[in-house]
DNA sequence: AAACCGGGGGA
DNA sequence: TCCCCAGGTTT
């Protein structure tokens, strides 16, 4: 079986048009590459077009406020990227003349870059013959090759990649590496792949074998845990309080309001009796305008239970004052938020007794 | 090796 | 509901 020969021929056939595959600039098929981490490619479109447009070269990117990376990022999910990113230009300035290194090897020393998305650069913009081993080709050569190596662990990762560097094409890696991925994204795809119309049935182990469904193998994953946050939209004259969350936790750098999180969902009562110790309003006179039920946010891997408290206060107290960033309430929509808060905003009715009108 | 980090869409 | 997406970093 010429293994590369049949996948470029469908390659040929069936390429997506995408974006960042009409262009050579390898500070674009970088964004691209970080972009798509863990990110279907629909979903990233609109957020490379943003990015490149808003950050057109590696220079821009280095000098642009973190805030300003950070909007265009928001509601893209793993914002650790978008500061990683712009960490990286700073780098590629600092140790590469402002240019991309073009080895794999190099390009791994960039924040952000790992063993995947240094080979995908190296390959797509330099063209150097590393595999990029990316979900879709573990699962490519798991059911084709039949390798029931967990692709999530060390061995099966060395495994995978031994594998595809034998099969990688040494004329045309980028191609290779580029019909890879779609080849697992349009047809071997994780659910109900095209099996009757695929060039490789013949060959395939899963498919002759009816382990379709068997194949990849990946290691179990824990159940997500729960989170119980509450936010205080604290209203005065038209402005609010916000504020950027600094610590190595969720939603890095995007802002939120005045919160509290506890262990175990409290009750009504306990929220109310809550009120009374709370650092940003003790002093002030607080009317609670709204309290929304807790409403369910799911990541990856926990589970955040948010109940909103819409509150006017006669005055801010010096905590709010000096801790959280002042904002017109018509102005929050300017700073980067997370999606739970952004969607609360946007779509719940009773935030209109959060309105700027008095 | 395992945990952590988001959000969305397909089945 | 469950799965998993052009994964990387930290512990």
């Amino acid at each position: 079986m010429d293994f590369s020969s049949i996948l470029l021929k469908w390659y040929q056939a069936n390429a997506r048009d995408l974006p960042w595959r009409n262009t050579t600039n390898p500070y674009y098929i970088w964004v691209s590459e970080v972009i798509l981490q863990q990110t279907r490619v629909v979903q990233g479109i609109s957020y490379y077009y943003r990015f490149i447009e808003r950050f057109p070269t590696i220079q821009s990117l280095a000098d642009a406020d973190i805030d300003d990376v950070m909007k265009v990022w928001q509601g893209l999910g793993y914002y650790t990227r978008a500061r990683n990113l712009k960490a990286g230009a700073i780098q590629v300035l600092e140790q590469y003349d402002g240019r991309l290194p073009t080895t794999c090897k190099e390009l791994l020393k960039i924040k952000g870059l790992g063993a995947y998305s240094a080979a995908a650069i190296a390959s797509f913009a330099f063209g150097e013959a590393v595999p990029a081993v990316d979900g879709n080709v573990y699962r490519i050569l798991s059911r084709i090759f039949g390798i029931f190596t967990p692709i999530d662990s060390i061995s099966g990762k060395k495994e995978f990649f031994a594998l595809a560097n034998e099969l990688i094409s040494r004329s045309e890696p980028g191609r290779f590496n580029q019909a890879l991925i779609d080849f697992g994204a349009l047809q071997c795809t994780p659910k109900s792949p095209r099996c009757p119309e695929c060039p490789f049935a013949d060959y395939c182990y899963a498919f002759q074998n009816n382990l379709i469904a068997a194949l990849p193998v990946k290691g179990k994953k824990k159940p997500p845990t729960d989170r119980f946050f509450y936010y205080f939209m604290v209203k005065h004259q038209g402005y609010s309080y916000i504020k950027r969350r600094e610590q190595k936790d969720i939603w890095h750098s995007l802002y939120e309001f005045p919160m509290l999180e506890t262990s175990a969902a409290l009750k009504p009562d306990e929220l109310i009796a809550m009120l009374n110790n709370l650092s940003f309003l003790s002093g002030s006179k607080v009317k609670v305008l709204n309290i929304s039920q807790p409403i369910r946010h799911v990541l990856s891997h926990r589970t955040i239970w948010a109940t909103f408290l819409i509150l006017e206060v006669d005055k801010p107290n010096y905590v709010l004052a000096e801790e959280y960033v002042r904002v017109p309430i018509d102005n929050i929509n300017n700073y980067s938020l997370p999606r739970l808060i952004d969607a609360y905003m946007a779509a719940e009715p009773a935030v209109k007794y959060f309105s700027a009108k008095k």
